[in-house]
RNA sequence: GGCGGGAUUCCCGAGUGGUCAAAGGGAGCAGACUGUAAAUCUGUUGCGGAACGCUUCGGUAGUUCGAAUCUACCUCCCGCCA
C-alpha cells in the first residue's frame, strides 16, 4: 500500500540524514508517479558481505531503507558475493584481500539475520548480484564497459589518490564500480541508497542506467557514522563500532564513551528521535541547561531501545550507573575457571591468572597491567608482580576499567 | 622489453657491520584527573617466572667473530621509457 502522505511530508521524512539526493526533483516525481498509479518503488541497497556484523553506522542507511518501506515502497538487497570476490576499493588505501565462497555464504546469513532487526522482512526482497554477473561472458563484459571511460573510472577520488601516492590499483577494481552499476541495470532499480563513500558507484549506475536506455535511478547519500573514537568512520576493522547485535549493556556502555561534540549526529542518523527535538538538545548542550551526561544517556537509551526495547534499555542504564557511578560490582560477573591442580599451595601467580582469565594475551602484557596498578583481587589493588595470591572460590578479579572475573576453583 | 627506486615492529617512518628488540610520531593499553566524554599529565607497547635468554627488519642461501645494515638469487610493489 503506497502511503497517501502528501509528498511533501514525504519528502521531508526522507531527507532527514541525508547528505545529497541526486536529483531530488527526479525523487519527487519518482514519488508522485509511485503515488498515482499505486505501484511501489524499487528501493536498492548493495551489501558487500565482508563484515559479518552489522553495526549501528549500516544501520543508518538500512534504516532510510525502512522509511521507504513504510511509504509503502519495496526493497531489494543486493548481496555482493560476486562482487566481494573483487573487493571493493571504496575507502581503501589498499587492495582488498578476496574472500572464499564459504565466507561468503556465511558472513550473508550472518547478515540476513541482522538486517530482519530493521527492515520488514515481507517487503524485502534478497537477491544475490552472482546470479547474472557469473553468467556474463566475455563479450558481454566489453560492450559493458565500452560504455564507460577510463578517465571517469580514475577520477573517482580513492583511485586518483592511490594513483598519485603510488599505491597499486588492481585492474579488477575498476571492474567493481561497474559491476555495481551493471546491478541497477538488470533490476532496473528506481532509488540505490548509499554512504558517501558509495558517491562513484551509484551516480555510475545512473550512468549505466541512461545509457542502456533505462530511467535512471536517484541517488541517495547517507553521511557515514563516524565510530566511537569520533574521528574514523564507524568500522569493525577499526574496533570503533556499536554492533546491532552487541548486548544492551555494552551498547550502553559504548555510546557512553562517544565524544560529546558528536552526539547531535548521533541523534540525528542513529535514533528517531524527532529532528526538532535533536534542535532543541544541541541547543541546550550549547546554553549549558542541559547536562552532556543525562543527554548522552538519553541517547544511549534511544539506541538501545531500537534493538532491544525501552525496558532493556532501562535495565543497561541503571547497570551503567551502578558500576560506573556508584562503583559497585556488575551485576553479571563471568567466571573464571581455575583448576586446582595448577594451584600451589592454594596459590598462583597473579601475572598467569590475569593471563589465564583472558585479560591479557601474554604474560609480558599480564605483568605489566600489575606493574601499572590495573589490577585488583576482591578490591585491594595487586602491583608487586611476583606476588603469590592464595585464591578462594568467589573472589573477584578486576582488570582495568572494563574486566571483571570471579574466580571459580574447579 | 629496457633502466632506475623500494619492502623495517599494529601504522607511518629513522636506521648502511657491533653500543639494535631497533629513534621519533601515530594508534593502542594502563594509571591520575573526570562524566567509562574531551583535553592534560605519567607509564607502557616482540616472547619469556625475565637470564643481558630467545625470535624479529619481504624470502632463501652466503660473507663475517658479529648482519636490519654487505653479496647472490628469488618474490612483490612503484616510477620513467618503449
Amino acid at each position: 500500500m503506497i502511503s497517501n502522505l502528501s509528498i511533501d511530508e514525504q519528502m521531508e521524512l526522507l531527507r532527514r540524514g541525508t547528505i545529497e539526493i541526486v536529483p531530488e526533483d527526479e525523487l519527487r516525481a519518482k514519488l508522485v508517479k509511485s503515488q498515482k498509479t499505486g505501484k511501489p518503488l524499487k528501493i536498492k541497497l548493495g551489501l558487500d558481505p565482508t563484515a559479518p556484523d552489522i553495526h549501528i553506522g549500516h544501520a543508518v542507511v538500512l534504516r532510510k531503507m525502512r522509511q521507504f518501506q513504510d511509504l509503502g515502497h519495496e526493497v531489494t538487497i543486493i548481496i555482493g558475493d560476486f562482487t566481494a570476490s573483487i573487493g571493493d576499493p571504496s575507502g581503501r588505501a589498499i587492495t582488498r584481500p578476496l574472500l572464499t565462497p564459504e565466507q561468503i555464504t556465511v558472513n550473508a546469513q550472518t547478515y540476513y539475520d541482522q538486517y530482519c532487526l530493521i527492515l520488514d522482512p515481507a517487503k524485502t526482497q534478497v537477491r544475490y548480484n552472482s546470479e547474472w554477473l557469473r553468467t556474463l561472458d566475455f563479450a558481454d563484459v566489453v560492450r559493458i564497459t565500452a560504455k564507460i571511460t577510463v578517465a571517469r573510472i580514475i577520477e573517482r577520488a580513492d583511485f586518483a589518490a592511490r594513483l598519485a601516492d603510488g599505491r597499486p590499483i588492481g585492474m579488477h577494481e575498476m571492474l567493481y564500480p561497474v559491476c555495481q552499476a551493471y546491478d541497477s541495470v538488470v533490476l532496473e532499480d528506481d532509488v540505490e541508497v548509499g554512504g558517501t563513500d558509495q558517491t562513484f558507484n551509484i551516480i555510475l549506475g545512473r550512468d549505466l542506467q541512461r545509457e542502456s536506455g533505462l530511467e535512471p535511478q536517484v541517488a541517495m547519500f547517507v553521511p557515514l557514522l563516524v565510530g566511537l573514537d569520533g574521528v574514523q568512520k564507524m568500522s569493525k576493522s577499526l574496533h570503533n563500532y556499536i554492533g546491532v547485535t552487541d548486548a544492551p549493556k555494552d551498547m550502553f556502555g559504548k555510546v557512553m564513551s562517544i565524544a560529546d561534540e558528536i552526539m547531535p549526529n548521533y541523534f540525528e542518523l542513529a535514533t528517531s528521535v524527532p529532528l526538532e527535538e535533536v534542535k532543541q538538545i544541541e541547543a541546550g548542550l550549547k546554553d549549558g541547561t542541559l547536562h552532556p551526561m543525562d543527554v548522552k544517556k538519553r541517547l544511549a537509551r534511544e539506541i538501545v531501545a531500537i534493538y532491544h526495547g525501552a525496558e532493556a534499555a532501562q535495565e543497561a542504564q541503571a547497570e551503567f550507573e551502578k558500576v560506573f557511578s556508584s562503583r559497585e560490582l556488575p551485576t553479571d560477573i563471568p567466571p573464571i575457571n581455575v583448576k586446582q591442580a595448577d594451584l600451589k599451595d592454594g596459590k598462583m601467580w597473579i601475572v598467569r591468572l590475569v593471563s589465564a582469565a583472558g585479560f591479557a594475551p601474554s604474560n609480558g602484557e599480564a605483568r605489566r597491567l600489575v606493574q601499572q596498578g590495573a589490577v585488583s583481587l576482591d578490591g585491594e589493588k595487586i602491583t608487586d608482580a611476583n606476588a603469590e595470591i592464595t585464591l578462594a572460590d568467589g573472589q573477584v578479579l578486576h582488570v582495568g576499567k572494563l574486566k571483571y572475573g570471579q574466580i571459580r576453583i574447579v
